[in-house]
DNA sequence: CGGTGGACCTGCTGGC
DNA sequence: TGCCAGCAGGTCCACC
């Protein structure tokens, strides 16, 4: 489901409902996450106070003063949002977090590919899920530059190296297929064949569409919903992704759809080289 | 190095 | 109408 505009999204709208709010008391319904809850880690948060969000790829991490911060990854189906403790629950919500303000931090998961541990503040760093992440393609550490000099003599496809956390951070399918169609390069090229003239549109188009798509409040194409149990709406600002013969909007050709390392890749063979 | 295929799960859709 | 193959915003691993 969702990829750094959308855990962005979630991020933001969960900043002014959990900061300064104590946890009452977890409630772990079903542990069989991705990787097991460890439900003894989450119950070390009640009477903990939570100081700040934070997201890094497609992880959030909600710090709290007692040392300890929840990281959380929402796989392809998880949702994270912030209810009424009497509000009905969703479907395959796995974990409540009950709040000092009568409200609950709900998490629920469908396919259970999602994460949810309790780590030590200070240890972070150290996080075998965090440890490899690449660089954050919106605070400036990813430029054409860098990227050029990543890909020399290299020879893997364009698309599939940035979806590729430990190259650029938050990437995923979505956001891949539309920063390559912007930027007029063919998922199929070879990174090792893209100049820096190549990659300075490459990153100008991510940042854009990242940011559009921030701007937008995600893009909901099935189960995306905010903070706040919303959808966003950049579906409707999409280009390629899941418009399969559908007419290019620059040349109207039809977007075509090949797989590539097991995932749909939709571009545009007129407009990108 | 990189590519493939499968694994983990559940649910929806499109084509017959 | 009903069934089922195919597919889904992610990640990890084994294997070639």
């Amino acid at each position: 489901m969702p990829e750094l505009p959308e855990i962005e999204t979630i991020r933001r709208g969960l900043g002014p409902l959990l900061v300064g709010r104590r946890v009452l008391g977890v409630l772990v319904r079903d542990r069989r996450l991705r990787e097991p809850v460890a439900a003894r880690g989450l119950l070390r948060l009640r009477g903990a106070r939570v100081t700040g969000i934070r997201r890094r790829s497609k992880y959030l991490l909600l710090d709290t003063d007692s040392g300890l911060t929840l990281l959380v990854h929402l796989g392809m189906t998880g949702q994270l949002w912030v209810a009424d403790r009497e509000r009905a629950r969703r479907p395959h919500e796995h974990v409540v977090i009950a709040l000092d303000d009568g409200r609950d931090l709900r998490f629920s998961d469908t396919r259970r590919f999602g994460m949810m541990h309790v780590v030590r503040s200070d240890r972070l760093d150290l996080h075998p899920r965090l440890k490899g992440l690449g660089p954050e393609p919106l605070d400036g550490s990813v430029t054409g530059e860098s990227l050029f000099r990543a890909t020399r003599g290299r020879r893997r496809p364009v698309k599939t190296f940035l979806m590729d956390t430990r190259s650029i951070a938050g990437v995923g399918n979505i956001y891949a297929c539309e920063a390559l169609h912007r930027a007029g390069i063919n998922p199929q090229r070879s990174v090792g064949r893209i100049g820096l003239p190549g990659w300075d549109r490459v990153v100008t188009s991510l940042r854009e569409v990242l940011t559009e798509a921030i701007a937008a409040g995600g893009t909901t194409l099935r189960d995306f919903l905010n903070a706040e149990g919303e959808a966003g709406y950049f579906a409707c600002s999409l280009r390629v992704y899941d418009r399969k013969g559908k007419p290019c909007g620059r040349c109207g050709r039809p977007i075509r759809r090949i797989v590539q390392a097991g995932r749909s890749t939709f571009y545009c063979p007129r407009c990108q080289h």
